[in-house]
Order: structure tokens, then C-alpha cells, then sequence
DNA sequence: CATGAATGAGAATTCATTCAT
DNA sequence: AATGAATGAATTCTCATTCAT
């Protein structure tokens, strides 16, 4: 079994403290006005601190992407297993993501800029970063939400097209709605906009009769 | 006939040449990472004749966006008035994205960015600036969406649902097809992605009988 | 007689109103806060109109002092011609100073920095510029006024001291009168401020006699 | 005794240090004149380091202007209780403020500059900044030697006439010497300037019989 | 380990000066 | 002669990063 020894308990947790803090001025300043300085004092420790657990700046937002997408998945995948027919689990899985961004509202910045990386797309050296594991993230889902439909294809519970671009379809949709949510006052009720989503990605804004 | 004095000619020249190296820049290194002398090298002016044009960074930042958007949305508008039926309308509409990217592959991150502002979201004075006027066109492209799917619905051509959220819905679920081909390296044929979109969002993914 | 060509009041026209701009520019911003865009909107001219006639800057501001200065002296000269006593040329000039100033309340800013050149007191370059005139000026009138006093003491009107160091002495403590009457919203009536001033340099304020 | 931990002291040596520096560099090159490059060279420290212990180069200069003068007010004020009569208090206040500007020669450049604030006279935001704080103790110290001298007239120690106008005379005509010998290459023996200016101030430079 | 003072490269912005028209 | 658009050096200020304590 995996035992820790306190002081690797102690750097973890002074990490993951590190990381709430980042996400928390991330979300209220944004990525480019978050400075260290603000993450510092939100985490309670010394600028210089962060340096202990972090290479750099870039060291730790990407970490604290990567943590908090982590998180959101595996609330997606568990949600994602809970449900049997394909439209079962899609509404959990939407209603995965709505949870999550109740919960934790700031992330939602670091969210949608996973999409658009910041810096110079041709940039070899980002590859290595941001790109690197979030992207990579990105695509993996995809990929799984690609399967998974090709799979509910086989089954004959979804029409036949290219599973990969529906995949992406579907995501950034579900997301829009997610940005949406946060980006509002007060938004409909939650089952509402799932019955929505679900509905309009199922059998679409219509009203002819689809064969 | 347009009679502009030649000052003008040559000032909107100039508006416009900076607007567009902006544009470059940013697409190459991101919002933050754009600096005044990145785009004064790319304009091929000096730094100090971007603020002759433009009262400091954010006025050209915002005046960026502005401009690039508005050619968008007239592009937008123009497919839209050119289709009869709500489908032909969302055709020629994605159509119209789809080529406007294709010429203008710089202008995503602008693009992308509209939906998520900088600064603090509860910061007040962003009501003023970026979000002042192009959450604003967003807001405004949405609840012409809306209003259109209000009639379609009217006309029994769509299912009867919240148009505004589904306007969203639509508007983001596009979108992401679009932005998607721009960061591909190599994507399936317009057509392809156009029928796709087109064909889930009227017909839903479902294979089951709609009434 | 002094015959000028047309051309050559339209240069003095031009000089005196790029001068006359930039005192009252001066006088609302200050020295360093007047800038040569702002002088050439106030003289109705372009910024590139002021180079024909002035080297530079430095050399706007050195000439626009001296020909203020050399007005100001022209008035202090012909105050101090009209009396016969010392006394009494003394309270002429005084009053000259009141109207002058009263005239030309922009003016007090040049006059002030009169004093204390702005650059460097040790950098040699100066000597040929500000001080090179203004403060050669003001050593003149000190000079002037030290032989006045010299001469006023050999005809047993003031007591004999240091005339040079009592010129300087009866010259500032004057200004700073005047200063005041500047700055301040209202002020005493004229007559009063200029009674306390001589009678305070001619009879001192204690109450013992004299001899 | 005074208790200060280690980092009080070095943070008030850091400060002292770059507002000595800033009166160093004032002096030299003007207030204008002078850049935050030069002040941090001057005092030996990095551009940023100054901004840890000044908010920004108004700051600085402000809360430099402020130190000196209150340092120089404390040497008069010790002057001035020194005395027993108002002859005895004013040659010690003139001896003090000799004393101060031959140690302090920068000085002379902010002190001068105390009376004619830099910008616009009728911006009120002025009123919060240099003016705030120094205009009002030269205020202050007109006012103080005001009551002094109505207190002198009432012992009947000194003419009656407006004591106000009276303190803002003898005040910027005893300075006018302090900055001439400044100035100047080789002045005088200081007890020989003392000397005159008291004499003229008590007694005039008239020779006629005062009562 | 933790700290936070110090650093200095780098960014935005201003403005005196030039020069083609 | 007059113009004013363009320039770019110079200036202020910020902030990621380092390092002595």
C-alpha cells in the first residue's frame, strides 16, 4: 500500500493549497493579471515559497490546470458510468459538469482558455507545456466521447457520422451552456437546461420526422 | 460616390494596417503576450504612432476586436438573409464562418476571448471597456438568434423550446466546429462539417422517431 | 530710422505670439508640464512652426523669460526714473511690480524659476543658456540696484552696509510680496501691501530709535 | 529607549538613504530632472527598490521635500526658543537656517520649490499632493511667526502693523540670503549676513529718525 | 524549509524633434 | 514658410525570480 511519510503529506498539501489559491486569483483577476505575489498571499505563504514546489510561473498554472481538470473528470467519468443507455449518460454527465461549476466557480477561466492556449501556437516549446498535458487532456476526452459514440452507433442508439467531430460537437456545447451558467445572474433552473441540452443534442430542434 | 479627402484615406489605411497587424500578433502570441512593439514592428510603424491612432493598448485591443467582429457579423448577416427556411439560414450561416476563418485563420483567439473577458468579472469598470462593446455584440448576436428561432418556432419549423438558450446553444455548438478546423492541421471538407452541424442540430444525434 | 521689411514683422509677429503662448502655458501647467504641442495649439500654430523660430525648446523657454523680463525691467526702469528720493523710487518700482503682475499673472511661474535655474548648477553647458541671459539679467538688477543704494548712501539717504547684499536683500523680500499677492485669492488693497514693504525696509519693524 | 526590531531600522535606513539620494540627484539635475534611474543609482539600489518603500516618484519626491523640511523645522523651532527677545529669536533663526543649508546644500532646490507647486495652481487635485502636505507647514510657519510677531508687538517689541503680511516679508527675505549664499561662490563671513539682515529688518535702512 | 527584500528585464506611454509634402 | 504625421529615445512602473538570512 502506498504509505507517505508526513513530510511528502506536508508537500502535498502545501501544493494542492498553492493550487486553490492560484485557481481562486485566476478566476478573480485572470490568467495575465495573476501575479505571483497575489497567489502568494492568497496561499498564505512567501513568493518564494511557491518556488519550492513550483519550476515557475507557467510550472504552476499549467499543475493547477492539469489538477483541477483532473478533478472535473473524474466527476465526468463517474457519471459517465453510472448511466446505461447513451442519453442516460449524457444528462449525468452534463449534470456532472454543472455540479462541479457550482462548486467551484473559478474555474471556470482556466477552463475555457484550455481550449485556446495563450501563446504562440507555432511555438515549439509549448509542446512541452500547457499544450503538452492540457491539450493532450483535451483530446483524450474527445477521443473517449468518440468511442463511446461509435460505440452507442454499433448499439444503433445514435445515428452514423463521423464519431469524432460529433464528439467535439457535443463537448463545447454542453460547455457552452456550462460558460453560460457561470457567466449569468441567475440562470433556469438546472434540470431545465439539461433537459435542454439533452433534448436538442438527441433529437434536435426539428420538427420534421427523422427516419 | 465615397469622397473621402485623401488624410482620410491614408489615416483609415493606417487604423486598419495596425488593426491587422494587432490582429497577427495576437493570434501569434496571445492577448497578454502581444506587446506595443510587437505590433508596431509588425504594422511596420513606430511604437510611438500606434497611440497617433489609438488612445493606448486596450483602445487598440478593443477597436481590434471591434472591427474584426463587425466584419464577421456583416458577413453573418448576409448569409443569414440570403436563406428561406431556418435550415437554409443555419447552412449559409456556418457556411459563412467556416469561409471567414478560413481567410482570417489570426482572428480566433480574438474570437474566443469575446466570451471570456480579462479582468474581474465582478470588476465594474470592465463594464466600460472589452465587454462594454463586444459582450455587448455577443450579447445582441444571441438575441437575434433567439428572436429567429422565436419566429421559426412560430412557424412551426422548430420545436417550441427557450429560444434564447437554445440560440446560445447553437451559437456556441457552431463555433466549436469552427474553431476546431483552425487549430487542425488538416480537417474533412467544409461541406462535411457543415452537413454534420447542420444535420444534429435540426435532427438531433437520436435514432429514435421524433413527433 | 529702423525700416523693417513686411517679412520681418510678420517674424516678430509670429515670435512674440509663439512667446506670449507659451507663458500662458506655462503658467497653467508649469515648466515641465508645458509641452510644445500644447504651446503651438495655444499660439494657433503647428507644432513644427515654433522650430523655424525658436533652436529648440530650451530656447523657446529662455527667450519667452528674457522678453517678459525685459518688460517687466522696461516698467521696473521707468518707475524708478520717476521719483527723486530713494524712498520714493523704491515705492514706484514696487507698484510697477503690483501692475506688471496684476497684468500678467501667468508670469509669476518664469519668474520664480528665475532664481533657481532647472538643470544642473555645476553643468557647465547652462552657463550658455538659461543663466547665460536670465540670470545675468537678475545679476544686472541687483548690480543696479546695489549702485542706487551705494549712491543713496553717499547722499546720506539709507545707512551705509553692503549695497550689494541689501539690493539683493530689498529685491527678493520685495518679490515675495508680490509672489503672495499672486497665489492668494484676495489680497489686501495695493497701497497697503506697498506701504508695509517700504516702511518696513526703510524703518525696520522694532520700536527703538535709530540713530 | 527606543525599541525598534532589526527591520524597522534597516527599512528607515532604506528610506532615509533613497530620500537622501533623491536630494542629491534634485539638486543636481532639478526636480524635472531627476529619474527614478538616477535616484536608485544614486542611492546604490535597483529601479524596483524604490517602489517597495515609495508608491510612486510623487511619492518619493513629497515624502522627501516633507523629511528635509521638517528636519529644518526642528532647527528653528530650537532656534527660536533659544532667544528671549524677538531680535535674539530671529538672528538665531537666520543662524539656524544658515547652519542647515550649509550642511544640506541639495536643499535648496526643494525648498526653493516649496513656494511655486509645479503644476496647474487652480488643479484641485494638486491640493492632495506636494501642496497637501508642504504648502500647508509653509502655511504653518507663516502663521507661527505671525503670532509671534503680534505677540512681540504687544510686548511692544515691534511696530504694530499686519503681522501676517509682516512674517511672509521677513520669512522670504531672510531665505532670499540663505539661497544667495548658496549661489553664490564666496559669500560673506555668516555672522556679517546675520548682522545686516537682522539690522535691516529691526531697524530699517533709513537714517531718519524712527519713534 | 520558509521567507520576503532586492533585483532588473521588460512593458506602456510620452513628447521633443524631424522632414516630406 | 508652414504643416503635422512619424519617430524613437527616454521615462515610469511592474513583477517573475533569486538568494541571504
Amino acid at each position: 500500500m502506498a504509505t507517505r511519510s508526513k513530510e511528502e503529506v506536508v508537500q502535498e498539501f502545501r501544493i494542492q493549497s498553492i493550487q486553490d489559491a492560484a485557481m481562486r486569483v485566476i478566476a478573480h483577476k485572470g490568467i495575465a493579471g495573476a501575479t505571483m505575489q497575489d497567489i502568494a498571499e492568497e496561499a498564505g505563504v512567501a513568493k518564494g515559497t511557491i518556488y519550492l514546489y513550483f519550476r515557475d510561473r507557467d510550472d504552476l498554472v499549467e499543475k493547477t490546470f492539469e489538477t483541477a481538470i483532473t478533478q472535473l473528470h473524474g466527476l465526468i467519468d463517474r457519471a459517465w458510468a453510472s448511466g446505461n443507455t447513451f442519453e442516460q449518460k449524457l444528462r449525468a454527465t452534463i449534470a456532472a459538469k454543472f455540479e462541479f461549476f457550482r462548486e467551484n466557480r473559478e474555474f471556470f477561466r482556466l477552463y475555457a482558455s484550455l481550449r485556446i492556449p495563450e501563446g504562440d501556437i507555432r511555438d515549439e516549446r509549448r509542446d512541452r507545456r500547457h499544450r503538452g498535458h492540457c491539450q493532450e487532456q483535451y483530446r483524450a476526452r474527445i477521443d473517449l466521447m468518440g468511442q463511446a459514440l461509435a460505440e452507442a452507433m454499433e448499439r444503433g442508439e445514435v445515428r452514423r457520422m463521423n464519431p469524432k467531430r460529433l464528439a467535439l460537437f457535443i463537448i463545447e456545447a454542453t460547455n457552452s451552456v456550462v460558460i453560460e451558467r457561470i457567466m449569468e445572474n441567475e440562470s433556469p433552473p438546472e434540470p431545465e437546461d439539461i433537459d435542454l441540452v439533452t433534448s436538442v443534442i438527441f433529437d434536435g430542434i426539428g420538427t420534421r420526422i427523422t427516419t
